[in-house]
DNA sequence: GCGGTTTCTCAGCTCGCTCTCAGGCATTTC
DNA sequence: GAAATGCCTGAGAGCGAGCTGAGAAACCGC
């Protein structure tokens, strides 16, 4: 089998969904900053930035953003004062903020209501993608059959909503990083991952320590769902893992 | 075996009783109006905001709403007033008021006779939208067969009207927040819902304190209703609860 | 006001989850 | 064939999430 065929796989990691929906994204940490647009765009979104509270009207109006990516600790202006302005303004579009696990937690709360959502640093990539798709999929619900963050590879099959993973219909229990883990080689089904960009999406962003989790939990997810002929977790020795049917 | 596929219980949040009714939700506070607002519209409702009593008449003739929120201390006019000249110029729109706490109940209830009624602030998004529905269901009464309020799930029961619960036939005696939590968990059975997002629905929006009052009442729900097998309140480790089956 | 109920906090404990490490097997290289 | 490298997996330490009993505080009905 020709190596450098894994692109030929069109799906990749952008779900029908996605439809370049455009996402605006505001923290003052240009690390940060860059680290999510970065993603986000190579999952086909289209990104725009800003670095200050005081941009984000302005371009909110200008770029039309589908969804807000907001820090909450902004240099100039605190992140819920944003998101009040921005809905005396009219706005709806929902916001997803970012924040340090011990912010005041009464303050943030309250935002799980609407379509708003928030995800504490440091998170993993994974984990903020799949929150950005699930509001995204709410807010856009009405617009009929969406497949409700079902996502499925031959008989294994994974449903956002309920957390819950099936191969060949019967249920498998995951731990949260072994859910994290499968979700991203699924959403990346036939691709080869290396280790370093497997540890960059499903880990958080500050995880230090050698990719060799990653070994351990690929031995997890094998004795959980892969116990079983066909084999979907492919080892590519000297690259990394993928998803896929071996079809040779 | 079928996949949780036990729900009788219309999932999400948005039961098919609520069909887009209109709403119009009327708070001179922007902090409680865009938290109904944005909460209504989350769970499939068309919502039209106001600030003053004054732009209520007007509106409620171009928006036509089914039912409307009203809050009592209005900057210019009076809730009640409000309601008689709505009254008075023939619109039969049921109104649901809220009032802080010891604002003369008496009074309350003299005007809450028809379809209306009231909720005192600070209220949970919980019981106001239930109280909501309720409303709703009375005055569309005649349409046929509504299921009155009664959610299912597996052998556990739930009767809005009479806030009666049973599990396998037999009546449990839940304490309001008891009722209120089970019912959140009724309601979106089969999801996973995270302590946060619980909080934020079945607590009062001025509560402050951790979300580890949610383990406390999970804990007493378990012991009233989840004594027998099979167990339908099940831990998500690292995510929430969720209410349903484990088929596994 | 009083007794009972309900709500919430807290601390101790348990157990699940994460991650490290080391020895073994497989594959590649020399 | 031997050595080197890459990967697999079992064992176990450490941590922290979640469970629950106890009790303080608030609330309610009379």
């Amino acid at each position: 089998m020709a190596t450098g065929n894994a692109s030929s796989v069109a799906r990749g990691s952008a779900p029908a969904t996605e439809g370049g929906a455009r996402i605006l994204v505001i923290d003052d940490e240009p690390a940060i900053r860059d680290l999510v647009a970065t993603a986000l765009r190579f999952v086909g979104f289209e990104v725009q930035t800003a670095a200050s509270a005081r941009e984000v009207l302005a371009i909110a109006t200008e770029f039309a953003p589908d969804l807000i990516i907001l820090d909450v600790m902004l240099p100039d202006l605190d992140g819920f004062e944003v998101l009040r302005r921005l809905r005396a303004a009219g706005a709806r579009t929902p916001v997803i903020f970012l924040t340090a696990r011990d912010e005041q937690e009464d303050k943030i709360r309250g935002f799980t209501i609407g379509g708003d959502d928030y995800v504490t640093k440091p998170f993993s990539l994974e984990e903020l993608i799949a929150r950005l798709r699930a509001v995204l999929r709410r807010t856009r619900a009405g617009s009929g059959a969406t497949n409700g963050g079902r996502y499925r590879y031959a008989d294994l099959e994974l449903d956002e909503e309920t957390r819950r993973v099936w191969r060949g219909g019967k249920l498998i229990r995951l731990t949260p990083t072994e859910f994290r883990l499968l979700r991203y080689l699924l959403l990346n089904a036939e691709r080869v991952l290396s280790k370093e960009q497997i540890l960059d999406h499903v880990w958080q962003y500050d995880y230090v320590g050698d990719a060799s989790v990653v070994e351990t939990y690929i031995s997890y997810l094998r004795k959980k769902i892969d116990d079983r002929e066909p084999k979907l977790i492919q080892t590519v020795r000297g690259f990394g893992y993928s998803l896929r049917l071996e079809t040779d």
